[in-house]
DNA sequence: TGTACATCAGTGAACGCGCGTTCACTGATGTAC
DNA sequence: TGTACATCAGTGAACGCGCGTTCACTGATGTAC
């Protein structure tokens, strides 16, 4: 049955919320249209209504996703955050390049734009945090800081042992200043 | 038809070669086991006797992937070799967690126990390689190193830019001494 | 403002393709004598 | 060493399930008068 406007832009905003979430908890191929539907309290019948593929569910999904302002000072600040044991469990909530990166690599020419956008943002945004006298140096450290995170992120989060986990988040946290 | 002993461990060996590098390439779900065993040179109902699953290819394969020693003799030099466009382009050929690492988050438990083993051993790799005055020391500086090479090759393969992709690979090896 | 009708968001059944897995069969290997 | 037979790695057709996508239908919305 028709909705209004005003519910059918409520609707798709979500069915991105809930891809956002699934996406980043089981991965693009680990999900159905049909649960990203049930999620947003929707039957997957719908769905074409709203996009044009899966793969444009991916690609819009993905630039939907905005990170939560942290209200960090400085990149250390920022980094004692991101690389901490609760983003570690949190991947439906968490940093999508964490989550999705290797995946993102292989998804369509939309899809990696909008992470490309997303990651031009991430970079201005660490500039504003990290340390350094001119902006150029602040760029450096912010990019060179970003690296690590998502590097020791990913690591601790691969990791079986909870001691290596640990240790890998401690000791990358401790490198950026 | 039946082969010799020595034959069959060699079509064993073919098809996780072939699975190696199919998977860096397209990620686990983009590959099939069917293809696995076409570019082993072998046909898909041949594989059961092989392997119990998929999954079960998927982990024995993490497994048997080794790094190619490339005789680097200190963290700089092999951050060098690491973070190049060379590697950026070759992700079948390349380092299996920067390809696979997101997706091996939702594998199977034996999967991330064989990554795991992996992390472990790159980690000592690095040891050796990495400043410091003390064995504590070298590590902190493998780890951190570790993973701000695995984090910028991402995020340089994320990168539809060229510029934005060339200039995180330089800014994080520049970073890593 | 009220009424009649066209529009169209959402529903749920159905389609069809692809993929993991199974299985009857083949014929070369390996073994018992 | 030679022969007869059992074993079993590999083949390719077939199965069946799941998933992306389509479609006829429903009924509420929005619009023309």
């Amino acid at each position: 049955m028709r909705v209004t406007k005003e519910q059918m832009a409520e609707h798709r905003e979500r069915i991105l919320d809930a891809a956002g979430g699934l996406f980043r908890e089981r991965g693009f191929d680990g999900v159905t249209v049909a649960e990203v539907m049930q999620a947003a309290g929707l039957t997957h019948g719908g769905f074409y209504g709203h996009f044009k593929s899966k793969d444009d569910l991916i690609a819009q999904t993905l630039a939907h996703i905005r990170p939560t302002e942290g209200g960090a000072r400085s990149l250390a600040e920022y980094a004692a955050a991101y690389l901490n044991a609760e983003h570690r469990a949190d991947c439906a909530g968490g940093c999508p390049v964490a989550a999705l990166g290797s995946d993102t690599i292989r998804q369509s020419p939309e899809a990696r734009a909008a992470m490309t956008e997303g990651l031009r943002q991430q970079i201005e945004r660490l500039t504003k945090l990290a340390p350094g006298r001119t902006v150029a140096e602040k760029r450096r450290a912010a990019i060179a800081g970003w690296s690590a995170m998502l590097g020791g992120l990913i690591l601790a989060r691969l990791s079986e042992d909870e001691e290596l986990s640990e240790e890998v988040l401690a000791t990358t946290r401790a490198a950026i200043r």
